[in-house]
DNA sequence: CCCATATATGCTCAAGTTGAGCATAAAACC
DNA sequence: GGTTTTATGCTCAACTTGAGCATATATGGG
């Protein structure tokens, strides 16, 4: 049985042990060596738009390591981690982001790292390389970058994943019966039904309820089930490959980079105060929910939004009021960058709501 | 300002830029190669005695990255990542921890890639190494581990981490004043004011109450005011290095990687059913209560926790009493696999009591 | 100027959750 | 049989959450 938390799978021996007490560390250089590369999903919101910033590449890129298939599409901002260049991998990414980006990193942390990327790093001979991804928040939406990056809207490579006005109707044109066909062409017993059951899971059904948190566990679905052109890519055409795939690809494994990165912001957004990230200095409340709205992907209940952000000591009053807002007149606030430092600091709570505010 | 969730640090150009649209994968082989270590806190429970697997090695380490005065010191399981012999980061670590320990693991989760092992690393000039910290679960604490493996209390490494009974003298009796110190050797003004406050907030004071789940925090803050033998080791002694350094120490980074898995799991048990890795496949709901409170170091109201874990459908009793309570029978629980699939899946809530149940 | 329409903001209410403790049950030990 | 120990049932007040009603104050059109 899969684990919805962790890998389960029992230690086989791909090749023979040392002797026990050995330094791990005496295995010749040429068996341990590896390329260590740093991704960077950057997150920022335009009004109510959520934005990734990519970058695309002018020249052919030709070599094993870059991908056969991959020139023209864009990803995330990227190089290798570089020793004797870099000080920590904190740094490293900093760097190769200000570079390709004109950036100035803030807010990033560390997301996950990753050591099998399909399979089109295993031909070409080079060295092994593990993807380092990162997560970082900006508010600097409108500064203009680099000439060769730029600012996307999320939602183009996760069409499955906004919720906020309606359930988006891929899902129930072509993600849903796609994966019952993936299920069904299973043999029938426990293994067809695992198929369903984590289908069900993953997308939402009948009696479940869509979880905006499972981003990364969908975007493996789908992968696993050929829906999504990096699959068809990585491991030759599948059975179900769809004529028009799902979402627009990126680059290597930088979808499921940006995959990983949505999921922990939108389930970090719940506990952390991370959303003022992504704000200007001072906002109105609905400013803010708006934000957490582009985010998260669903619509909230308005007043319970005010009540939770007012009572939970993160935010106060400017004095200024904001006209622009079509109606009534909203007060401005600002987030009290104290609180980082204080005990309560709560995250951005809210539960989903039936469309309509 | 610091930033407790994450780091800001402005980009600097540590060497010059490349020029825009370049492949970043083109800097030569010689720059960009690194090592990478897998290292695995595997963690279980006795009773109530929460343990973590250590290695020692019966040779005597000399060279430069094995860290010069480690001889003899335990460490976590660990060996590095040689693509050609493992398929995944994960497996790599399940072998290294089967030949060294005997132990097959099950549930595994990645915790952080470390770039920046103190300076222990820096010189001896081999290529950098780089930490990929795990952190495992298992019920199997009594099979036998290998000969120069064996299962340690962790509170050994961290004696200021539980509160089960009282709180730990050591806090009262060093740590505080030690930190307080610290604090006073930056000059007067906002860094002190900022030190003081950081403290507190790590290992609580006067009306900031004990957070469990700060162990990271608390070892990072402990090692950069010099408190425990790592700090030394590592970068010199410092001003205020203690006769007897605070816990006993571990190899390399190994103690914070315990750290981290102390932390991750310490705040996973809340909102993922994950104490059941470490559980017989029945226990009574004390028996379950204890092992919580063993990870989590502090005291909970046993009736609210039976109450938490009926309701949450996480557990059916077997039929069974268990006669062996010392008191009135108790009926004996399984954990319900099925729950993992289900969307319910809550962990175990619980909130810190004053002693005493 | 008045009205329709927007958004902002205040307030209520029922249902559920949480923290704490009282009370009783059923073993073991003497 | 009484004491001790753990198990388990139950209550209660305080607080939180989800939902919606009502009012306030802008804007824009006639």
């Amino acid at each position: 049985m899969s684990h919805p938390n962790a890998k389960h799978r029992p230690a086989s021996r791909e090749s023979s042990p040392r002797e026990q007490g050995a330094n791990p560390w005496e295995a010749s250089a040429a068996e341990t060596t590896v390329k260590v590369g740093l991704n960077a999903a950057i997150v920022g919101v335009d009004e109510d738009k959520p934005l990734v910033m990519t970058v695309r590449y002018d020249e052919t890129v030709s070599n094993a390591e870059a991908g056969r298939e991959d020139q023209g599409i864009p990803g995330l901002p990227f190089g290798p981690f570089e020793p004797h260049r870099h000080r920590t991998l904190d740094s490293g990414l900093r760097q190769w982001v200000a570079e390709q980006t004109d950036l100035q990193l803030g807010y990033a942390e560390q997301l996950y790292t990753f050591g099998d990327r399909g399979r089109e790093f295993e031909f070409g001979g080079g060295p092994r390389i593990i993807s380092v991804g990162y997560l970082a928040l900006t508010n600097r939406v409108s500064d203009d970058p680099a000439p060769l990056a730029s600012w996307e809207d999320w939602y183009r490579y996760f069409p499955w994943e906004d919720w906020r006005d309606t359930e988006p109707p891929v899902l129930a044109e072509v993600i849903r019966p796609a994966l019952i066909r993936w299920a069904e062409r299973a043999e029938m017993g426990p293994e067809r039904d695992h198929k369903r059951e984590r289908a069900a899971l993953c997308f939402g059904s009948d009696g479940i309820a869509w979880d905006e948190e499972k981003v990364l566990d969908r975007y493996e679905l789908l992968y696993e089930a050929g829906l999504v052109y990096e699959a068809a890519r990585d491991r030759g055409p599948r059975p179900d490959t769809p004529e028009r795939p799902l979402g627009l690809p990126m680059r290597f494994d930088h979808r499921r980079i940006l995959a990983t990165a949505m999921s922990r912001l939108r389930g970090k957004l719940k506990y952390r105060p991370v959303v003022f990230e992504l704000m200007p200095p001072t906002f109105t409340l609905f400013e803010l929910q708006r934000v957490v709205e582009a985010i998260s992907g669903v619509r909230l209940h308005k007043q319970n939004f005010r009540r939770f952000v007012e009572k939970s000591g993160l935010v106060e009053t400017t004095g200024d009021i904001s006209t622009q807002t079509g109606g009534r007149p909203a007060a401005r606030y600002r987030f009290r960058r104290e609180v980082l430092l204080e005990r309560l600091s709560a995250g951005v709570r809210f539960s989903a709501t039936i469309s309509k505010r």
